[in-house]
RNA sequence: GUGACUGUAGCUCAGCUGGUAGAGCGCCUGACUGUGGAUCAGGUGGUCGCGGGUUCGAAUCCCGCCAGUCACCCCA
């Protein structure tokens, strides 16, 4: 038997469900603020990973799915979203549109991993970028709408860590400054650490062996160069203002190359060791490293993987669509009468199913049942006879007859 | 890439110290020739993850591989 490939998932029945709407209750979401859909191809030239998301990490050196095509080009499944927009954003010489220019995305992404709980080789990402403003009131609009975004699923157990990281101008010494505070507990570290220290140094801070050292260690916000500074205040300010609830998180690093001031995380208290349902930032470098004009921007991904796991952990329903209607027939010679009224009833806004098995009335009834229909409309030669159908609520037991043109009122919207 | 645990029907699992497969649930049909999730009866369904080895004989023991789960790494 041919199997789904390792870190890749079928998604179906009440699943495809919760996905639905998770990824729905998004596009509403950012259309509310004014974010317009970007749509970019799930293959890229790999160099563009390369330049974006930075030659040194993990990403990039050891998790890309890439590939030679048949004319020898190297391609990469893309490992996030951000990257192609920025491609997009450049390619069509859209700086010269109004600034600023709002995105909202979703769509799968692929990185060579070894899956556990919330992490997948084929997983999704749903995201916003804003190109072309500096203005911390940017940040501080995606943030919150990421936030607001995952509320309104239902969402709970939700912590907003955020961050500044500073700028090519002001990093540098701090990354200096926790170099120093390593340096003088190198043989505390652990054999992951050694590396981080000579590779990366701001990721010591995530090092979960021990907490305590990176508790203590120098602080980013206690480096930033004075336009860092403000941005940062003024963040703190509008999330305030808009009544948003944050921590910060000083040992909040992101993994990405490009992330410059802002980073933030969403974590969710219901998931295991892969906890951030979302997580961002600002990149103003990133346009201009590529090619583009220099161009500030911002933005975040979340993964629906994750929301969705989330949403499980703390066992939210989801609203139901259209009331759904069985149609049955006493017998075959209902049939024509059957697939009629199932049309009525669709034309009228139900979703309406009719028996495909040739069933009996019993069987067909026990089909209805089993799929949870809460009603079925009965149709025999009396119903005919007399210009009526009949009215089950599957979950009273009540049945009645209703005159044909009267169906729309007699079915009443309910929630699962 | 590293580690731990796991792999028998669509699902959950049983199968003791080796004698070549079972249950419950599900699914289909019927009891029920105009009425359901209950009950009863029948039916459907398995290369015992794959490949080697040991043995007269392997689901059971050994080795390798693959897959799954969780954790590390990293990240959504």
């Amino acid at each position: 038997m041919i199997k789904r490939i390792k870190g890749t998932e079928d998604i179906y029945g009440e699943d495809a469900s919760l996905w639905r709407f998770v990824e729905s209750r998004f596009v509403e979401m950012a259309l509310k603020y004014g974010y317009q859909e970007i749509r970019t191809p799930i293959l890229e030239h790999a160099e563009l990973f390369v330049r974006s998301v930075g030659e040194e990490t993990d990403i990039v050196r050891k998790e890309m799915y890439i590939f030679e095509d048949r004319g020898g080009r190297k391609i990469a499944l893309r490992p996030e979203g951000t990257a192609g927009i920025v491609r997009a954003y450049i390619e069509h010489g859209m700086s010269s549109l109004v600034s600023p220019q709002k995105f909202f995305y979703m769509g799968p992404m692929f990185r060579y991993e070894k899956p556990q709980a919330g992490r997948q080789r084929q997983f999704h990402q749903l995201g916003v970028e804003i190109f072309g403003t500096p203005s911390p009131s940017a940040d501080a609009e995606m943030i919150a709408l990421s936030f607001r975004y995952l509320k309104s699923l239902g969402l709970s157990q939700l912590s907003l860590h955020i961050n500044s990281i500073g700028c090519p101008k002001c990093r540098p010494a701090y990354r200096e400054a926790l170099k120093n505070y390593y340096s003088e507990h190198l043989d505390e570290l652990c054999d992951d650490c050694k590396v981080r220290y000579e590779k990366n140094v701001l990721r010591l801070l995530d090092c979960k062996v021990d907490t305590k050292l990176a508790d203590s260690a120098p602080r980013s916000l206690d480096f930033l160069c004075e336009e860092c500074r403000n941005h940062f205040d003024q963040l703190v300010n509008e999330l305030k203002a808009m009544g948003i609830e944050f921590v910060i998180d000083h040992k909040l690093v992101r993994g990405l190359d490009y992330y410059t001031r802002t980073t933030f995380e969403i974590k969710h208290g219901g998931l295991g060791a892969q906890d951030a349902v979302c997580g961002g930032g600002r990149y103003d470098n990133l346009v201009e490293e590529l090619g583009g004009r220099s161009t500030p921007a911002t933005g975040f991904a979340a993964g629906v993987e994750r929301i969705v796991l989330a949403m499980k952990a703390e066992k939210l329903r989801i609203p139901v669509g259209m009331e759904r209607v069985f149609v049955v027939g006493t017998d075959s010679s209902m049939r024509t009468e059957v697939l009629k009224v199932a049309e009525e009833l669709r034309e009228l806004g139900f979703a309406a199913e009719v028996d495909l098995m040739e069933r009996s009335l019993s069987a067909q009834m026990k089909y209805a049942a089993r799929k949870n229909y809460s009603y079925v409309v009965i149709l025999g030669e009396e119903e005919l006879k007399s210009g009526t159908l009949s009215l089950k609520n599957m979950e009273t037991g009540e049945q009645r007859r209703v005159p044909r043109g009267k169906l729309k009122e007699k079915i009443r919207r309910n929630e699962r």
